[in-house]
Order: structure tokens, then C-alpha cells, then sequence
DNA sequence: CAACCGACCTGTTCGC
DNA sequence: TGCGAACAGGTCGGTT
């Protein structure tokens, strides 16, 4: 579930609990949840290692470890890490012990998240698109990237090749944001729309990361320490079927799109 | 290419 | 109350 903004939060709350600790020991109750290496030698690999930093990318978490290594986690859907729970959470796949004894645990009732040991984080994530909130996403770009494809906005902006760190409930927003239909094809717009849609995907997840991400009422999204975001507060189509568009007052739409519920309203977004 | 579908998983909510 | 269907902040691989 987490996208950028919640990603991101937990990087910046996880970065300075761990920065400077040693792991002691891994314990992997869901081997599946490692996508490689090996589970056993996942851990045998991350005893002794130090964390010198934690960052993100995309919707990855990137832990930096001396000796030179990187752990990755996507967190997909459920996943979330939480600090010195106790007793541990009955979902939980990864146990790390620090030699200080606290302990950093992965939880993931769905178990689609995946944690990765790889020597360079850059080629395993070379695949994503540009940051979005880093200076070579350009409009520019953007238009080069959305030139000549006739897929429509929400399955190229949710797709990671374009920009990576949007999912379902920031392209609802931003389209929204940027008055732009979900069922346009991206080649159609014009340089003045694709100037609108590249401002309101900064400005979108800009606002979310200021307000710590979206906690929606199952909290699936909780912070490592138990706390919530607060920008589900500040939603303007997202999950809001019905209710008044903030902008023109029309009843915001819900319909299926690419397999996914998308939002958005019918006036102000052509 | 683009669209669609099923996998991968479990938990919660909704409708009858 | 019970029970199945639909749905959930994601991605990938296969088919048409």
C-alpha cells in the first residue's frame, strides 16, 4: 500500500533509530518474503553488518550496510517495519536483532513485500523512472516519456517507467490536481497539460510527505513506532465516491480502471 | 504496443 | 447470523 510519501516517512523515521547499529541475527519465519539470496544466506550475510544509512527510491526502502551491501525492501501491499514490538506481531516474515538487543521487524499479513541483499542497489533498481521530486525530472522529460504512447494516464502513472513512486491513491489525486481525465492517452495532451500533470505530481506528493503519508481507516500504514499520517485528511478524490468535488461541487466518480478504483470528477477533469 | 487476466496472499467489509 | 463475493496504498508474467 505504501506509495513515495509513505515510503519516505518511514525512511526518515527508521534512518536515525538504526544508522550505527550491528545486526546480530536474521530470523526469517516466511522464506518467500526474501527474494534472494537465499534465505540462509541472507542472514549469513547481514550478521555483523553495520547500518550506515537509510534512504528510499521509488517505493523502495534502501538500507546501506558496512561491509558494503544493500538491503531493499518493497513493501507491496501489507508490508510495514515496526521497532521493538512486543510480543512480536502475528504477522511478522524477518526478524533483525541488533547486537544492542533492540530488534527492527517485517510485517506483511499479504506476503507480497520482498527484501533483497544485493551488492549495488543502482543496478537492481535501474528499471524506475526519474524521481519525481529530484531536479532531472523535468517537463521535458516527462513529455518525452508520455510522446507517441497511446496508454492512458493512469496506467502509464502507475506504471514505474515514466516517474516512479506514484500508486493508486496519488494518480487519483494528481490527475485531479492537474484536471486531467483518467482515460486519457497519453500521447493526446498538450505541452501545457503535460506542464500541469509534472507541477501537480511535485506539488501532490510534496503535501503528502509534509503530513507524514496517508493512514487509511484499516491504518495498514502505520509509522515504525505505532504513530499515523495525516494526510487522508487532506484528500480530494481519493475514497470519496459521491461527495462534492472540492473544486466545482460536482459528486466525485469512482469507476474501474486498469483493475484498480480510480476517482476522480467528470467536470473539472477532461 | 496496449489491454486484460490470473498469480501471489490474508483480512475486512458488504450484500443477500 | 452465516456465507460468499468484492475489495484492499503493488507488481509481474502470460495471452490476445
Amino acid at each position: 500500500m505504501p506509495e513515495l510519501p509513505e515510503v519516505e516517512t518511514v525512511a526518515r523515521m527508521l534512518a536515525p533509530r538504526l544508522v550505527g547499529r550491528t545486526i546480530r541475527e536474521v530470523e526469517v519465519a516466511w522464506e518467500r518474503s526474501i527474494a534472494v539470496p537465499a534465505p540462509a544466506e541472507f542472514g549469513r550475510n547481514l550478521v555483523g553488518a553495520r547500518l550506515t544509512q537509510v534512504s528510499r527510491r521509488g517505493k523502495y526502502l534502501i538500507f546501506a550496510l558496512q561491509p558494503q551491501a544493500y538491503l531493499l525492501t518493497h513493501l507491496r501491499m501489507s508490508g510495514r517495519y515496526l521497532l521493538d514490538p512486543h510480543p512480536l506481531p502475528l504477522h511478522w516474515r524477518v526478524v533483525f536483532r541488533f547486537v544492542d538487543e533492540g530488534t527492527l521487524v517485517f510485517e506483511d499479513p499479504r506476503k507480497f513485500g520482498r527484501l533483497a541483499l544485493v551488492a549495488d542497489w543502482e543496478s537492481a533498481l535501474a528499471a524506475l523512472g526519474p524521481e519525481p521530486l529530484a531536479p532531472d525530472f523535468t517537463v521535458e522529460r516527462l513529455a518525452a516519456c508520455l510522446n507517441g504512447r497511446k496508454m492512458r494516464l493512469k496506467v502509464l502513472l502507475l506504471d514505474q517507467s515514466c516517474v516512479a513512486g506514484l500508486g493508486n491513491i496519488y494518480v487519483s489525486e494528481v490527475l485531479w490536481q492537474a484536471g486531467l481525465a483518467p482515460n486519457r492517452a497519453a500521447h493526446t495532451l498538450t505541452a501545457e497539460e503535460v506542464a500541469r500533470l509534472h507541477s501537480a505530481i511535485q506539488s501532490v506528493l510534496r503535501a503528502a510527505i509534509h503530513d507524514g503519508g496517508t493512514s487509511l481507516e484499516d491504518r495498514q500504514y502505520v509509522f515504525p513506532d505505532g504513530g499515523t499520517g495525516r494526510h487522508q485528511l487532506t484528500l480530494k478524490v481519493y475514497g470519496r465516491a459521491g461527495a462534492p468535488c472540492p473544486r466545482c461541487g460536482a459528486p466525485i466518480q469512482r469507476e474501474r480502471i486498469a483493475q484498480r478504483s480510480s476517482y476522480f470528477c467528470a467536470h473539472c477533469q477532461q
